[in-house]
DNA sequence: ACTCAATGTTAAAAATATTTTACATTAGGT
DNA sequence: ACCTAATGTAAAATATTTTTAACATTGAGT
């Protein structure tokens, strides 16, 4: 599992979203702003739970959020 | 992220499918056996990369395969 | 130009996921 | 009942994700 195919709309999502920031959607999924930031910056790929919760926040469907490159 | 609150229905997908077994969905998902088992049996939830993975061998979307209660 | 909030970076420690190995149990076929 | 393949269990080692903390950068507002 070395080269992340996974992308994410995150910032996109936080911006329509009332601007809302990294603190913010942190706290709502119960990580730090770190963990967020470095997940919107492909660092690497959360945990499936994570990812339910932050799809969860903004009322998507996780593959919405999430997009697996084949 | 302590009580994991993720379900999943690769024994059922695996049984559909010509009654894989744990070793062949390891092999194609580039994990171990035991990783599969695990994750049946809800001891722990997948990274998202492994996650999309499985789904994908099953050619059903993420959400047909793993489910995130509220 | 200054200030402040938000974001990005780095490094180390902690927590969790995954591997490896080895053995126990279960279930089906003969 | 016996064999064998598939599944389950356990413990230790490794890899990856997440936390923590401290500091740098960016950008918007004044």
């Amino acid at each position: 599992m070395k080269d992340i195919k996974i992308t994410n709309t995150i910032r996109t999502l936080r911006f329509l979203d009332k601007e809302m920031t990294q603190q913010e959607l942190a706290e709502k999924v119960g990580v730090t702003r770190h963990t967020i930031m470095a997940i919107e910056k492909g660092k690497y790929s959360p945990t499936l739970e994570l990812a339910f919760k932050i799809a969860e926040v903004f009322n998507k469907p996780l593959e919405e959020v999430f997009t697996y490159e084949k």
